[in-house]
DNA sequence: CACTTCTAGTTCATCGATGTCAACGGACCG
DNA sequence: CGGTCCGTTGACATCGATGAACTAGAAGTG
């Protein structure tokens, strides 16, 4: 059973030609209720599963979609990956996964070379920014997940666009109104990634509050998905002697790495330091202290991407709908990694 | 460029037939050298791409296999999924993620309906036991990731047999020689997977010892793939008031949610309370104190599963084979959060 | 009633690559 | 020199589903 049944066996059983098994399937096309019935009873009754091949060689649809992100190891693309299986508007779609590891030529490769596999593309960049990604020959309706370049208005790709600098500026801001003044922090500053605009959202909070920006405060890594990256970075800090009353990483699991290193040294969190994350992995709710982080709203993001997505799958040339841009908000998660220390308020 | 460019254009601009091209991509059949030149320059200057439904439709190959797992949201699988994308093994292959979220359902219905998509499949049993993934109809080669059933001697399916039971023996060993007696445990006590061989190594090592197994020492929980898992579990541990002087989680999410829970209790790790993990993902070495565990290798577990099922892919039938069985070790990681307490040492 | 319009369904070509088999020309052999 | 074999290559059918175009009959319409 299931073996070899074709849409001809199906038919054949079904006393109909194999277009009406395809139009009942599909939905396509117009067929009398009884002569569905028929149809539909051939094939329970053989098993009949539809060849993917056929269809997609034929129609060009494969019910496919791809998510390209540096990185699984890294929890927030896990558990975002996670969002985007399960959304409700995922049904119905495969969801395959390609992880780049943060390699350049890995990820061009992967854009250009698997799109024909599938229907879309949802798109988290990480080595490459827009000038290296948007000349590539994306045959596939493609949703991007990060900031949306400002001479990008033509094109039809689609951002989701996440609140890194917003949410960068509301720690900050969470931080000050602690009242600590000398913020550290530790993330990647330069390259197209989330890094450079938390970095913005941090020192436009420092400027609105009147608050110098200090360089030697600035900590950066090179690979900020890695979590040993964080222990080496506060390391470097605290070597450094330079004072500070906070710690703001701009991703969990380089806090979590800092958060180990301050613990070994002595240093109290958050009496001495407060230490604040960004991403809300489920690690950061149960570190110890629990980690103060910022939301960026991972099943909305998920949400949207795939609505954006599905919107342009349907469409006869996908090209046909301009660009858009979606904005996710945040959620400042305050825990106790930066509570006021006791002390303090007295 | 690459837009409807198909085998035939390549054929008329090399002056060869589209079989030659075929058999010059595919390395079958015989041609001339210059030949393969003359077929790989047209490819080239067309960017011609083969369209995968075609070949997929004909010759029954895809090129793809697909990894079912519980839950991309627990560290261990995301990590182990990475593994098995990154080895070198798996080059030239695609990977499909299924992720089942521990519905049995959902479990049954990917591993049935999306089998004809893909070469092979990696499979992670999680909500359905032997009983009842076996009558399953597996029409592709599938390697489980787990304990093979005694009575599957004659069924084509190979194993990746982790090392749950002998992790855990050795890991309770170890605790035993550090002097705690009392060791509690929280894990899954009932269903197919990894809880119960876990536990009948707590039981081995225990009884090795000549130590009693104590019921009352024994938290279960439902879902072992929820970090808050950990924090209900040693909640009601603490509730019961039982002693004890070392606890072992069986993986490292539910320890890393005991752990802050023993901490915000005012328990002091490791000189009140041992306590160790198991799998050691990531964030296990960062936790604090430092989370000893039990590596199962996941590298090995990756690199093993992909031969294991490519020594198959290119079979004539795949059933040809009998089941196999490969055994990976572990490694035991101590860390801070099983010292021996200094205080006991005098 | 003659006309269009609609419904339910059919036939046939086609998507692009590959397996089968046959053809062709040269080398080799007795 | 005729026959055999091998290395190369091509013609053609084929995988299974679907789009385009079409038909027979029913229904609506002035």
């Amino acid at each position: 059973m299931g073996h070899g049944v074709t849409m001809r066996t199906v038919a054949e059983r079904a006393e109909v030609s194999t277009k009406t098994v395809s139009n009942v399937i599909n939905g396509t096309g117009s067929y009398s209720p009884e002569t569905e019935q028929r149809v539909r009873a051939a094939i329970e009754e053989l098993g009949y599963r539809m060849n993917p091949f056929a269809r997609g060689l034929r129609s060009r649809r494969t019910g496919t979609i791809a998510l390209v992100l540096p990185n699984l190891c890294q929890p927030f693309y896990a558990e975002l990956a996670e969002q985007i299986m399960r959304a409700p508007q995922t049904q119905g779609l495969k969801v395959v996964l390609h992880s780049t590891h943060g390699d350049a030529r890995r990820e061009r490769t992967v854009l250009s070379a698997h799109q024909e596999l599938v229907d879309g593309v949802i798109y988290v960049p990480h080595a490459l920014g827009p000038d290296d990604y948007l000349p590539l020959p994306l045959t596939r309706p493609t949703v991007v997940l990060g900031e949306r370049p400002a001479d990008a208005t033509t094109l039809s790709l689609d951002y989701v666009d996440t609140a890194d600098e917003q949410g960068a500026r509301a720690m900050v801001g969470h931080l000050l109104a602690q009242g600590r003044h000398r913020i550290a922090v530790i993330g990647e500053r330069t390259g197209p990634r989330a890094g450079a605009r938390r970095l913005r959202g941090y020192r436009a909070a420092l400027a609105e509050a009147g608050v110098d920006y200090d360089d030697s405060l600035v900590v950066s890594v090179d690979d900020a998905d890695q979590w040993s990256s964080g222990v080496g970075a506060a390391t470097r800090l605290l070597r450094t002697r330079v004072r500070f009353d906070a710690l703001f990483c701009f991703n969990d699991v380089v806090a979590v790495g800092a958060l180990s290193v301050l613990t070994r040294t002595g240093i109290k969190v958050p009496s001495d330091v407060a230490l604040a994350g960004f991403d809300d992995i489920e690690a950061a709710r149960f570190a110890s202290p629990a980690l103060t982080t910022v939301d960026l709203r991972r099943e909305s993001i998920a949400r949207t991407a795939i609505t954006l997505l599905r919107s342009r799958l349907d469409l006869e040339d996908f090209r046909s709908l301009p660009g858009r841009s979606e904005s996710i908000g945040h959620d400042l998660r305050v825990r106790a990694s930066s509570a006021v220390p006791s002390s303090r308020g007295a």
